[in-house]
This record gives structure tokens, sequence and C-alpha cells, in this order.
DNA sequence: GACCTTTTAGTTTTT
DNA sequence: CTAAAAGGTC
């Protein structure tokens, strides 16, 4: 087999690719080409070394990461041998896992993964059941607690004897989180649930007490590959540890400069660990970037180097030298998103960019607000990544709850829910009655329900729940010979659900019904998909469909080279990469955020997150912040960001920076008469002029696309010997000259004898359907 | 037990 | 400011 794919490789990246066996770790710097490393170290590990794709085991951050690996895989090897890699996040790699191996912990094998919802909503219920007090024992808080102890590997048990652990708890004046921490785990043990931090826990606990399980994972994975090693965490470090321990041929990509989710329990001790823990391993540096210019470059490092340990590393590239980095002050956060918007606008007309082209990225969600309704008010085309995922929705996890306890009857969350609705009757008196019963008798909230009649309710309630555990049931024995779909579907119908829906006829009862069709839609797109991503043989269960979804982000669904500018968190943005971006919010208190400025930890965090957003831009790059913005409906005033000081003069052009006569005409920075008279930002003013907010989301949709008002018609002078000719034998591909659209070719013919219509592509004015009893053609030839 | 009104808490980042 | 929770009424 020729290797033609080595032939665009540097000499650093070469050798990152032909090493074979032990551990390797790349330091790879932003934009040095570290996919095209892994994916031409795979297909190299496959087509030259012989390696069966069965044996390769690549972690990604990201579902799509994953997928996309995989396509440039197959694209380098020429065939589909690629589809049986072992690629996903750690997550969804091992809720897959263990899917097949959940037995030996006692757990269903159609386990419910519960999202961050469905955790808190648990902690809460454990709280009140303990008696606590939640206004001190917030679940938020509690939660978070208990989320950080797992990625940290600390079970209840050594949760409670850890002595800073209660020192801390002690200090918070909440002793009692440890207990919490225990019946959490107890319960969701209980309903038969993961939360996405058991995925990594269960994961270790099968590896470290089920040695045919390691031994079976050890050996099927002979070679593991991990991209963003520097934001693992240590549960994923340590089953790393197990799964690599027969061959330690773990291959580990990840820039340190460029850690950026401490808050979820990652930490640069895993590289600094790793070169500890394994033998005689290799480091290779990538320090040539391929995507910058050479100003982003010099600024993204100046940056980084205020940041104190860094492991050892020059950014450099070979790119041209590029504009400076634009600073630009304005008045409000309103005004920022004007800004921004009109930039766009003007970067398209003058340099021929796309909508494609341009990211707006930000530290937190709730700035994206600004930049919607600007953007929507030049009528540019968008897409928000982030927010209120699809499945999130509340009619989306109404139907999702009936699909899990159908599935999965401990899933007391999906029970919950569900229980009484749509209304039947079965109230809160009667739930509460039912939940005790459960703890007393130490049995699932729905072995209560099949055993109603011994509990002594009303006879009008038994019904209901009698009539309620009935149509469960016959759900459940319809999985055994109906797929996916059609029982979702059966579902839908018999719960009363989409009927209710569909009755409601405000708008959002409309969008509410279009997402229950859409969710249909995708578990007969995924029932009907032959082989799914995960070099299993595809599972097409419910309970699979139910468990993958719930790992879904939204960046996973959207289509990334849709014709739209793109907003994302600066944490959503990492591994992508635009010609222009927009760094938008670098104030004090919200880049870096107040909650983050307390260590120096936390403010090399954010500064890491600075160096993040800078390196994300091929050509051109601003920098924008504002003076005012408002929090809670309260104005706040903002500093600038310390972070803008660390940018080297002599790469900043500031005259869009505002203050001074520099700024005289630009606007932004004082704000039209006009915008600050009828308050910039009201949207319900926006919505009477520019049409109304943007439908929400299906996942795979745009969040925004301009109404397709008529384009204008570019003006045709006809011949001065123009006469119609007639059209009553046209044929597709003639070309004919209209009076107004000019000159096109017939694409079809359609409609009947009696009134024929004609689809035209003019050359000017775009495709037309032109009624032929109406509109004079001449026919050219 | 359902429905309406009032109050209050929240914004850091996410699998 | 807004979404969710609590509280009060029929």
């Amino acid at each position: 087999m020729t290797q033609d794919y080595l032939k665009g490789l540097n000499e650093q990246q070469r050798e990152a690719v032909l090493h074979k066996d032990g551990p390797i770790m790349i330091v790879a710097g932003a934009g040095s080409g570290k996919t095209k490393v892994l994916t031409t170290r795979i297909a190299h590990l496959m087509s030259h070394h012989r390696v069966d794709a069965f044996n390769i085991l690549a972690l990604t951050f990201t579902n799509k990461a994953a997928k996309e690996m995989k396509e440039r895989i197959e694209k380098i090897l020429g065939n589909s041998d690629a589809r049986n890699l072992y690629v996903g996040t750690f997550h969804s790699v091992f809720a897959r896992i263990l899917r097949s191996e959940a037995h030996h912990l006692g757990y269903p094998n159609s386990f419910t993964i519960y999202d961050t919802d469905d955790a808190k909503s648990v902690v809460k219920t454990v709280i009140n059941e303990m008696n606590l007090d939640d206004k001190l024992y917030k679940p938020n808080i509690v939660y978070n607690r208990i989320s950080s102890a797992k990625n940290a590997l600390v079970g209840p048990a050594e949760y409670a004897q850890d002595y800073y652990i209660q020192q801390e708890d002690n200090r918070s004046n909440r002793p009692a989180i440890a207990q919490i921490y225990a019946a959490y785990a107890k319960r969701c043990f209980k309903n038969g649930a993961m939360d996405f931090d058991d995925l990594l826990i269960k994961m270790y606990e099968l590896l470290k007490h089920f040695p045919e399980s390691l031994h079976k994972y050890q050996h099927k994975f002979k070679y593991i590959l991990i991209d963003e090693y520097q934001d693992t965490n240590p549960a994923q470090y340590e089953i790393i540890k197990l799964l690599g321990a027969a061959y330690e041929n773990v291959c580990v990509v990840g820039d340190d400069a460029q850690s950026i989710y401490s808050f979820r329990g990652a930490t640069i001790q895993n590289i600094l660990q790793f070169q500890k823990d394994y033998d005689d391993v290799k480091v290779i540096k990538l320090e040539q970037n391929y995507r910058s210019t050479k100003n982003i470059i010099h600024v993204a490092n100046e940056v980084i180097n205020n940041n104190k340990g860094q492991i050892p590393k020059q950014l450099w590239t070979d790119n041209t030298e590029g504009e400076k980095i634009r600073l630009v002050r304005t008045m409000s956060d309103n005004e920022e998103g004007k800004f921004v918007a009109d930039t766009i606008q003007e970067q398209k007309l003058r340099n021929h960019y796309s909508n494609r082209d341009f990211a707006i990225l930000y530290r937190t969600n709730a700035q994206s607000r600004a930049f919607e309704e600007s953007l929507r008010r030049m009528g540019i085309a968008y897409t928000m990544y982030g927010g209120v995922s699809f499945y999130a929705r509340k009619e989306i996890k109404d139907m999702v709850a009936y699909l899990r306890v159908i599935v999965n009857t401990r899933d007391e969350e999906a029970l919950k829910r569900i229980i009484n609705y749509p209304v039947r009757g079965i109230g809160k008196t009667t739930i509460d009655k039912l939940l005790l019963l459960a703890n007393e008798n130490n049995i699932t909230m729905w072995e209560v329900l099949e055993n109603a009649r011994q509990a002594g309710f009303k006879a009008g309630t038994l019904e209901a729940i009698e009539n309620f555990v009935t149509m469960i049931k016959s759900c459940q024995s319809m999985l055994q010979t109906k797929n996916a779909y059609e029982v979702a579907f059966h579902v839908g119908k018999q719960a009363n659900i989409v009927k209710e829906l569909f009755n409601d006829k405000t708008v959002e009862g409309l969008q509410r019904y279009e997402n229950v069709q859409e969710l249909l839609n995708s578990i007969k797109e995924f029932t009907e998909t032959p082989s799914n991503d995960d070099g299993e043989v595809g599972d097409k269960s419910l309970g699979s469909y139910l468990q993958q979804i719930t790992l879904l982000t939204d960046a996973d669904e959207k289509d990334p080279n849709a014709d739209t500018v793109k907003l994302m968190t600066i944490h959503a943005a990492k591994g992508l990469e635009f010609p222009v971006v927009f760094a938008a919010g670098l104030e004090e208190m919200l880049f870096p955020n107040a909650m983050s400025i307390n260590t120096r930890e936390e403010l090399e965090e954010e500064r890491r997150l600075f160096y993040v957003v800078i390196t994300r831009a091929k050509q051109k790059l601003w920098i924008t912040y504002a003076n005012t913005r408002y929090k809670f409906g309260q104005l706040q005033q903002n500093e600038p960001s310390r972070f803008i000081e660390e940018i080297p003069q002599q790469y900043l052009d500031r005259s869009f920076a505002g203050g001074g006569i520099r700024n005289q005409g630009a606007g932004y920075s004082q704000g039209s008469a006009f915008d600050r008279m009828r308050g910039f930002g009201a949207s319900e003013q926006a919505e009477k002029i520019y049409g109304p907010p943007p439908a929400k989301r299906k996942d795979t949709v745009p969040s925004y696309v301009p109404p397709k008002t008529a384009p204008k018609v570019v003006e045709h002078k006809p011949a001065a010997d123009f006469v119609p000719s007639d059209t009553s034998n046209l044929q597709a591909g003639q070309k004919v000259e209209h009076q107004k659209f000019g000159f096109g070719t017939v694409l079809k013919m359609e409609g009947s004898a009696h009134n024929p219509v004609a689809t035209v592509q003019f050359e000017l004015n775009g495709e037309k359907k032109i009624m032929l009893n109406y509109a004079k053609l001449r026919i050219i030839d």
C-alpha cells in the first residue's frame, strides 16, 4: 500500500504517526494539526501495521469529533474498515460498554442515564426525605460537590472519612453532604440509573473489581488514543491506566495551554503524571501552527506567557503577517451586538466572506442575546450553540419519560414525571403515599403501583393506577415484537400526548407538537440507520436510543457547514476554527469572570480561555467590550478586561476602540440618538419591525434564517425585437428569454396540459416557476 | 386536585 | 429581566 498520507506531514507529525508501540505523548499547540496526526496515525496502524480496527479505541471530546475522525480515516484508507473502530467520547464509549456489562454491577442493561436535571432532582428528593433544609442544602451546590467527588474517584465512604473534605463542608455549614451523597448514590442505583459521572465511576469499578471484564477490554483495545488529553479528569486517567496496562500502547494528545475544564475535574496533572506512570514515554511537540496569521500567533504567545508553569513550547507559523487585532469598545452590550452585526455585514460585502466564515465567541451563554437580536435585524442567518437543548424541552422530556419507564420501570424520576401527565387523577397526595410505601418497604415506586390493590387506595384512585400500569405493561410487551419507533408512536397515541398537544393551537403549542413529531422522526431514523458509529453490531433497541440521546450535545447535531454565523461560548468552540472571530465581552467580572478571580489557578484558567479564543481565528480577530451591560435587568458598569493589557500595542489596532477624537464617525461608542431614544434592544419593537423571534430550534436547523423576501429582480431589457414564441411544446433544456427576468434555461415542465408550468433557471434572477398561459417567453434554442 | 397569582432566585463554563 | 417555585383560591 502506498503511504501518500505521510507526505503532507512535517517532521514531528511524521514521527508521531510512525511511532508504533509504547506510550507516546504529543504536546500539540493550537492549530498544529493534531487531528491530522491522530487520524493519520490510526490509518497507518491499520494499513501498514495491519492492526484490526476492532482493536483500536479513540476517545474524543465530542461525538461530532468522533464522527469526523472516522470519516477522515475512511478517506485516507479508501475503504470502510474504519467503521469498526471504537471512536467516541469517554461518556458514550463507556455507556456502550456498561450496557453490555451492567449485570456485573447490579444494573439493568437498559439503565437510564440521568442528565444534570434528573440528577439534581434526585438530590432534591433525597434532601427533602432527610428533612434537611433545602435553603441551606441547595440541590445545585450539593450536586456539584458530589460531582466533584466522583470525578476524583472519591466514593461516599471516602468522602465521609476525608478530613479535609469534612472541614470544608463544616465550614460551609453543610456537614450532611456526605450522607446526602451516600443516599443519592443508593437512590440512583435503586432507580437503575447512572448520572454522567457514574459512566466513569462504574466503568472504573467494572475494570477494578471484575477481572474478566478487565481482561476482555484490555485485550480488545490494543491501541488507545486520547484527544484533548489536557481536559481529562482523575477518573478518566485511572480508567485508561487500567485499560492500557496490558499493552501500554497509549497515545495522548493535548495542550496544557488549552486546559479549560477544571470545573469538571480536569487536571493538567494528568499530563505530568503520564510521564511518571508509563515507562519510556516518547514525547513529541508540535509547535508549527498552520491555522493563523503571525499577528494572531504572536498575541496568543504573549498572552499565555503570563501563566506560570507551562510546558515549554513556542508556537510559530509560516503564514502571512495578517492584519492587526482590532480592539473595539462600545457603550453597551446592545451596541456591541450592533457593532458585530454591522461589521459582519461590511466584511461580507467588502471581502466576500460568507456567513459561515464568522464566529462570535463569548464567556457566558447569557451574552448571546444582544448578538441574536442584532443579527436578526440585519437579516443575517446564524446558528446558536448551547442554551436549551432539544431534549431538555418539556414536551420532549415528557415523551422520553414514558419511554424511559417502559424500558426501565425502576426509573423513579421518569415515573414521577408521567404518572399524572396527562392528568389522570393520580395527584400529589397519592404520589406522596406511593413514595412513602416504596421507602417503607424498600421497593421501587413501580412495584408499589403494581400491587396498589393491597395499599388501600380509594376506588377511583385505584382504578386510575391500574389503568396506568396496564398501559405501561402493554407498551412493554410491544417491545418484544415491534421496533423502537413503533413503540414510541404507540405511546404517544396511548398516553394521549400527541393529541393533547395537537389540540393546543397556540403558536407554542404548535411548536411543541412539531417537536414531538421531530422526536418520533429521530427515533425512526435511529431504528432504520443500519450501522451506528460504535463498531459493535448496531443495537437498535429503544434502551440504546435513550442512552444515546442523553449524551448528545447540540454541537453533535447541528450542521457546522450551514452558511450561518456561529454563536457559542468559548468552551464550546474548543477544537474549532473560523476565518473571522469576534471575541466578545472582554470585561472585568465577565471575562475573567467574577467567579474565577480568587486564586491564581482560576485566573490562569481564564487566561487559557482567552488563549483559546484568540487561537480560533485564522485570518481576522476582533476583540470587543462594552462599558455597560445588563445583568438581571440591572445596568452594570464594567472595566475593560485585564487581559487586554496583556496584548502588546504593536499588534493592536485601536482605531475603533472608542474614546477621544479618533472615534469620530464610528458612532458605536456613543450610539446614535435614534438608537438611544427607542431603546435599542427592546425586543418588542424589534419584533414589530423585523418579524417574530427565531423559531424554537429543531436542533438540526440553524437558529435563525432571514425570511425569504422576494429577491430583487435584476432588471432585464428585452431585445427590441422581442416576440413571444409558441410555448405549447416547450421542453426541459431549452433556452428562453423572459421580458423581465432575462435569459434562462428550462429545468423542468410541470402542470397539466391546460395549465403548463415551466421551472426556469434564469441567469440573473435565479429559479422561477413560470405559468405559460400568462407569461410570455421567447424561445432561443 | 386544578388553576391562577405572587414571590424569588439566578448567570460561569458542560459530558 | 425571566423562569421556576411557592402560595392561595375555587
